[in-house]
DNA sequence: TTAACTGTTGATAC
DNA sequence: AGTATCAACAGTTA
């Protein structure tokens, strides 16, 4: 699934195309995509498009009910949200209202084809415009929740790595008291948001860290080393628009992700290290595939 | 046929 | 209590 980098891609890209939009129907292919509360939705406007973590936070307001007519079917509410979790495969594609995404576009045919067999849920605009919402693996989620849910929901993860509350002070003290391996420290949403194995992997590379090494273990110096790398790799992530190495991950118009063409380690077993040159290893660590040097990693 | 997959949660055992 | 390991979700591909 996308990371930090690939969801922000996608809310950052998406945003300026659903601001406004009032919603004229959702289609629900799948039912594990979209539990209940579709219909809810129908007549809202969206608001603003956010990301936390790795879900999409979609703002909607009733234009019609603003403040005035109290809506029962959401408790008298006139705000809702629309909260989607892309998991491992999720996608979400837009299209304006001739079901295409700009000229020339070399994605053109792909999108013409929409909805695919993996399209899980539809939404229609009411100036016809849509988005659809991909998930192979049907792993994915979208649920209506109330502004008080999706706090609730946030509560569950920690800070995001791009939180400018996630300090060097933060971060020593989530990982001080620990024995596990830091890799999967850094990868625990209940420490720090955003990191999964790609950006986790090749951070850990950058900061000539061992995926293995305790985390009670480190020196003050690779911690600080750690969270520089944490931050910078992020940041190019975010950057170069996300990592696309399987297809599955691209942006809202079809295009996949630049990050892979310049990773470290990730998904490059055999090749050189780019800080030393040895061969980058790849081994399994609490069931995820792990890529890195065990020459300049220690 | 088997294992692997960019996520997350819950069960189980030590 | 903290940690490690699996399994589950489900579909495709190497």
């Amino acid at each position: 699934m996308p990371e930090l980098p690939e969801v922000e891609t996608i809310t950052n890209r998406l945003r300026p195309y659903l601001v406004g939009k009032r919603i004229a129907e959702v289609i629900k292919l799948h039912p594990k995509s979209f539990s209940s509360g579709q219909l809810l939705v129908v007549g809202y406007q969206i608001t603003d498009v956010a990301r936390r973590a790795k879900m999409i936070r979609i703002q909607l307001v009733d234009p019609n009910k603003k403040d005035r007519i109290r809506n029962p079917a959401n408790g008298g509410k006139n705000k809702l949200n629309l909260l989607i979790h892309l998991k491992m495969t999720g996608q979400l594609i837009y299209v304006d209202q001739n079901h295409r995404v700009g000229g020339g576009h070399p994605t053109e045919d792909w999108i013409q084809a929409l909805p695919s067999n993996h399209t899980r849920i539809e939404f229609h605009f009411m100036d016809g415009s849509k988005l659809f919402f991909n998930d192979q693996r049907v792993f994915g989620w979208i649920k209506v929740m109330s502004d008080e849910e999706v706090l609730q929901e946030f509560s569950k993860y920690a800070l995001d790595i791009t939180d400018p509350q996630f300090t060097l002070e933060y971060f020593s003290l989530a990982i001080a008291h620990s024995s596990r391996a830091i890799k999967v420290l850094i990868m625990d949403n209940t420490l720090m948001s955003g990191v999964g194995n790609i950006y986790a992997c090749d951070s850990l590379n950058l900061a000539r860290i061992s995926p293995f090494h305790k985390a009670n273990d480190l020196t003050a110096d690779q911690v600080e080393s750690l969270y520089n790398a944490l931050k910078a790799i992020i940041q190019k992530g975010i950057d170069l628009g996300g990592a696309t190495t399987d297809g599955k991950y691209i942006d809202v118009h079809g295009f996949a992700g630049k990050y892979q063409l310049q990773a470290r380690v990730y998904d490059k077993k055999g090749q050189p290290c780019p800080n030393c040159g040895e061969k980058i290893m790849k081994e399994k660590l609490a069931g995820r595939g792990t890529y890195y040097c065990n020459t300049c990693q220690h």
